[in-house]
DNA sequence: ATCGTTGTTGATAACGTTATCGGAAGCTAT
DNA sequence: ATAGCTTCCGATAACGTTATCAACAACGAT
């Protein structure tokens, strides 16, 4: 009655009367133990509920039987994906660790480097790494990038097609009959930031609508950071009819700043939002985004690293998924009555 | 240009010309190393990018700063619950592990004893586990069981009030006018399902209508099943208007069959889940569903947690968050029509 | 009787890290 | 000059596990 301590498989050892070699031996199914000790050890081992630890085993065994999924924090694209790379799992045999250090991330840039640094050659045989700012260094394990913020290098990715995703969400505003349309951009030093950006002006030059540069504000990627940018763009006297944003956190936050300043969307303003996480459902009125396949992103991601650990030849090492727009009621003809 | 291995502490010393004593002394900031090699390891350590094992630091270190959260599956429920547990952990200074493994938990109930035992002791500090089948057991750990499948016992725990939100529910479809409700229950040996279920049979007990055993089938909480037990309800001669399921997951399963049927929601049958995940909002129509603080539920656990891990005194070791009903599109007043 | 073979078991090193302890060197006070 | 003190550094054990190798017994074959 008192386990306060792990059982360890020397605790296993001296209750079966062997050595910890031979317990060793009957947990791997080693060949070199008799039938009976063998049983005798198994019942010892379930008697006292022992089981191998993982750290022990990783340091001793280079290769454990575990994938590192590692994330700056658990926000809605990060744990949609988590769902993805969960069902890519299965069956497979291995085991899923996410690591986050918590938002304490954004404290330096590189923090995939260090949480891998942390991780592999122990505990983990290949990572997914979620939004990377660093993908050109040569880590010593099997690793997959996850819309990483440089785009396709040396390393594996998954990504999706921002550009084509910009411009349908773009499009699909300027189809409304909007003219003056905003961008509420995201993070301008990652290149999905700005292939988002430039597929707003891109379609809105193939329309033969100016780019005004006052309307393109950045956001971040970030709520606060973006409701400033939002007032600042609803502030002004000329004000745009849409917003579209670099991601549905950003849009939802110039949802609220725009409800704030008693404009209604979508009826005085209409908003569009990109990734379509569940949250862009949940909010009010319903967002109109542009989709990325995250599910699946993290499926691919999770097949290509099991290939790559298996060292078997992969066809395509950066592999993009196609955006579609989703509309839901956040967007409204121009001019067009409740 | 051979970082094919990891880059030890051993690495560093030798670079540094050095023990690896001096630069563990260094790592950790300890006393007695002059400033000069204090500064020129700190170099050296820069340059090689070294970071210290994990695995190795908390097999030496019985205390690492990991928090773990252990899960069967990456499923909307569990992944809601870590969005409010990474939001609970930031400016604690602990880490997060989320481990998985990956749908091979249904091979055997108690795999939360397996997991623990494999991380406990080593490699985390404290543990939540979310939807364990075993609670009575005395972890060497600190733990804090969620949504606990027996109901609160001597293991510290989080859920929500399971019976009232069925009631809640069910008291929700009387009040639209349903008199034939049927349950798509959850799993029978699980704490939670038994409230839910009763919610139900008590809500129609106050409101007089008697409780049919043939409309009680159950789902499992498992998609496949639900659909299947929706369908023995909906086929027969004197079919429900209104279905009340255990979960959101069975909720929408059953949607899904109703119009296979050509059945349509809500005008033909009224559905109402529970948990009110994400994917609840998505559905299409939306689906009218009870609230479980999901967020709330994963941020106090980690504030459990975290008091039980520093030895603090606790308030109430069984926290019991409420529930309330979230009326969406899935729900009408019987014989309404559209 | 001796040898080799087979079958079974245990002692030990190693994985990467940190805490402990002892020792070397330089200094001050006698 | 010597004793004592301080400062700095390195050798070593230990954490829990597994692979390697040696030891040992029993046995049949020569």
């Amino acid at each position: 009655m008192k386990p306060s301590s792990r059982v360890t498989i020397r605790d296993v050892a001296v209750a079966a009367g062997v050595s910890v070699a031979t317990v060793s031996k009957v947990l791997n199914a080693r060949y070199g133990v008799s039938a009976t000790t063998s049983a005798h050890v198994q019942s010892v081992i379930r008697e006292l509920g022992y089981e191998a630890s993982l750290v022990a085993q990783s340091l001793r065994n280079h290769r454990t039987n575990v994938i590192g999924i590692l994330v700056a924090d658990l926000e809605p694209f990060s744990t949609e994906l988590l769902k993805g790379a969960a069902k890519a799992i299965k069956g497979t045999g291995y085991e899923l660790v996410v690591y986050s250090a918590g938002g304490r991330s954004s404290d330096h840039a590189g923090w995939e480097q260090r949480y891998l640094s942390r991780l592999s050659g122990t505990l983990i045989d290949g990572a997914v790494l979620v939004t990377p700012t660093v993908v050109d260094v040569d880590y010593g394990t099997a690793v997959v990038a996850v819309d990483p913020h440089a785009g396709p290098s040396g390393m594996p990715t998954v990504d999706s097609d921002n550009l084509l995703g910009a411009r349908l969400g773009t499009q699909h505003l300027l189809d409304l009959g909007h003219r003056r349309i905003a961008m509420l951009s995201g993070r301008p030093d990652l290149e999905s930031a700005k292939l988002r950006e430039q597929g707003y002006t891109d379609a809105l030059r193939a329309a033969g609508v100016p780019v005004d540069p006052a309307l393109i504000q950045v956001g971040n990627y970030d709520p606060d950071a973006s409701a400033e940018a939002a007032r600042r763009l609803l502030d002004g006297p000329d004000r745009p009819t849409a917003i579209f944003a670099a991601n549905d956190i950003s849009a939802i936050a110039a949802i609220e700043v725009a409800n704030g300043m008693g404009l209604r969307v979508p009826e005085d303003l209409s908003v569009v939002g990109f990734d379509n996480v569940p949250e862009a459902a949940l909010a009010t009125p319903a967002l109109t985004t542009v989709e990325q396949p995250i599910h699946e992103m993290g499926h691919r991601a999770i097949d290509l690293l099991i290939q790559l650990m298996r060292g078997e030849p992969v066809e395509q090492t950066h592999v993009r998924l196609t955006t579609s727009l989703v509309v839901r009621q956040s967007t409204r003809a121009i001019g067009a009555n409740a």
